[in-house]
RNA sequence: CGGGGCGUGGCGCAGUCUGGUAGCGCACCUGCUUUGGGAGCAGGGGGUCGAAGGUUCAAAUCCUUUCGCCCCGACCA
């Protein structure tokens, strides 16, 4: 985007949009606007700086964190650049909505936002500045909130999909806008930051960080017989592969106990030797909101032990395993003493675990946990996402509204973003070759271009100049490159700015009284005669919206 | 916040170790030639070397401080 004249930098992710890159900026918000309207949302815009108090009788003024920039006004009241609007929303509709008569309704901006992000990257896929579309429905039920999600949810595939954009679907975790359900929709790309698991079989899509690890029963039941205790010496043995080797066992009888620091003091957690915590789910499973690993000194006082010989024997902290441990019979774990571990472990017998959770990473050796099909594991960037917020929102702040009985009851919430500018740039990042940008024409800042290649040339100009105009008479935006610069000079700009349809004018094709037209995203040339030429660039302009259908 | 790197004409960089005339490519300006895949020749303009302080006869170069940016990590819509 840089490259090809879209957008300049200001400072670390912040950026300026010049006049192509808002172009296509405007196309995409223009497709969200479209396909909101037809769902039946309605368009408002709220405000970018917002009171911290609305942000402290929410919450989220302490739990947000760093990411929201705060500052005061003359008067010392504290403010801050709102990076999601959840806040304002419930705050006008709680002096708006107040019978079950004015429900349900949806509401959508599309705006700037600010997160002070640590680190910006990416150029414009992660800035701190960024155009964002958000929505925010009211429903008077789970029933009516289910639909309102369901609504917004097929308006983003119709979006995506007229963006020219290959997406799935993917269940995700809340994260601090919280909520009870959501999916984000995610580009696949190999150039993104989210790591994705899809099934190759079924629909199913989820983020590496929340995708379910199914144990199935009896599929991996360690059939030994409880043998006993015995310790053994492991000098400076530490780690998983270490242990394997030096005992020769296999990793799935090893365990790893692994000491977490939490904000209500420290706890065990125990995970297969060839397996990889899932620190999501662990947090989610002891419900926490500070999970670190502990440090040395901590894990000593909890094991009397140095790092790497934990164990699970005799601890007098909170122990939770993952299913697979279940599964263990006779394992290999630290022993809580300097260059001991200890063999013939059993749950039950030697220690007692408090619950059991799916905890660890899915693996590639995982089954598709909804129809036990082969996943697949890849990158994707994230353009949009769906939250089922239900009364979060609505009960902190009060937003209530009378139902039919006269009752005072929550307003059931829903929120839906989508990232502009980061559509913008996944469908460039999708879509491109060495020579530059490959838009969709819905996209695209303009639908056609025109070269005439010799623009000193009176009769290329003029025809080139009819032909613009006839262009413009048929309602297709035309870009008209009349700079007097040389053909191969023109040639390269127009492929790096991706224009899908291109029409060359030059002494050349006037030979034959024709116009050549090639397509940005294949090499064949056609010439077509003069006064044949609008109406088949029409005919292909045409053909290619048809496409995105 | 941890680790690494970079700030020198508009852009990209060399020069820094070993202090001594600020240099190259692109872009820009003028002229001639050239014109279907980023032209050639000739001439020309443009830089408080990120900032501040210090060492020195002398600092882009050495020392101190500071600001900005990039990459990796931790973190995260």
């Amino acid at each position: 985007m840089l490259r090809a004249g879209m957008i300049r930098k200001l400072a670390a992710g912040i950026y300026t949009y010049l006049p192509f890159g808002l172009m296509a900026i405007k196309k995409t918000e223009n497709i969200v606007r479209e396909e909101m309207d037809r769902a039946g949302a309605i368009e408002l815009l709220l405000p970018g700086v917002q009171p911290g108090d609305l942000w402290m009788e929410s919450g989220r003024w302490d739990y947000y964190g760093p990411e929201l920039l705060r500052f005061r006004d003359r008067h010392n009241r504290e403010s801050c650049l709102g990076p999601t609007h959840e806040e304002v929303i419930t705050d006008l509709a709680r002096r708006e909505i107040h019978s079950y008569k004015q429900l349900p309704i949806n509401l959508y901006q599309i705006q700037t936002k600010f997160r002070d992000e640590i680190r910006p990257r990416f150029g414009i896929m992660r800035a701190r500045e960024f155009i964002m579309k958000d929505a925010y429905s009211f429903d008077i039920d789970e029933e009516g909130a289910g639909k309102s999600y369901e609504r917004m949810y097929a308006a983003y595939e119709s979006i995506f999909r007229r963006c020219g954009l290959i997406f799935r679907a993917v269940e995700a975790d809340t994260g601090p806008i919280g909520g009870s359900f959501s999916h984000e929709f995610m580009v696949l790309s190999n150039s993104g930051e989210d790591d994705i698991v899809s099934c190759q079989n079924c629909q199913y899509a989820s983020n590496l960080e929340k995708a379910e690890v199914i144990v199935r029963e009896g599929d991996i039941k360690d059939i030994e017989k409880e043998k006993t205790l015995q310790i053994v010496d492991t000098p400076e043995i530490r780690t998983i592969d270490e242990v394997t080797k030096f005992l020769s066992i296999s990793p799935q009888k090893l365990v790893k106990t692994l000491i977490y620091q939490t904000e209500h003091g420290p706890v065990a957690v125990l995970v297969r030797g060839d397996h990889e915590l899932n620190e999501t789910k662990l947090s989610n499973v002891l419900n926490v909101q500070e999970l670190t690993m502990a440090d040395p000194e901590t894990v000593f006082d909890v094991t009397g032990a140095p790092m790497g010989f934990a164990g699970a024997i005799g601890l007098k902290v909170r122990i939770v395993a993952d299913l697979a441990i279940k599964e263990i019979k006779n394992m290999v774990m630290g022993a809580n003493k300097n260059d001991k571990h200890v063999l013939n472990v059993n749950e039950g017998r030697d220690f007692h675990v408090e619950q059991y959770a799916d905890l660890r990473m899915i693996t590639s050796s995982d089954p598709c946990p909804r129809c036990g099909g082969k996943l697949r594991f890849g990158k994707g960037i994230e353009v949009g996402q769906v939250f089922k917020l239900g009364t979060k929102y609505s009960t902190t702040l009060k937003a209530n509204f009378l139902d039919k009985n006269g009752r005072e009851t929550p307003i059931i919430m829903g929120c839906y973003g989508i990232g502009i500018g980061r559509v913008v740039a996944a469908i460039i990042e999708q879509s491109h070759d060495e020579n530059g940008i490959i838009f969709p024409v819905s996209i695209s800042p303009f639908e056609v271009t025109i070269l005439p290649l010799e623009i000193h040339e009176a009769t290329v100009r003029k025809v080139a100049e009819n032909l613009y105009q006839h262009l413009n008479d048929l309602g297709l935006s035309v870009f008209f490159d009349d700079r007097d610069e040389r053909p191969g000079f023109k040639l390269k700009d127009a492929d790096l700015l991706g224009i899908p349809v291109r029409a060359t004018v030059s002494l050349r094709t006037l030979k034959s009284d024709s116009v050549e037209i090639k397509l940005r995203s294949n090499q064949d040339l056609r010439l077509i005669s003069i006064n044949k030429t609008p109406k088949a660039i029409k005919e292909v302009v045409q053909s290619l919206y048809d496409s995105l259908k």
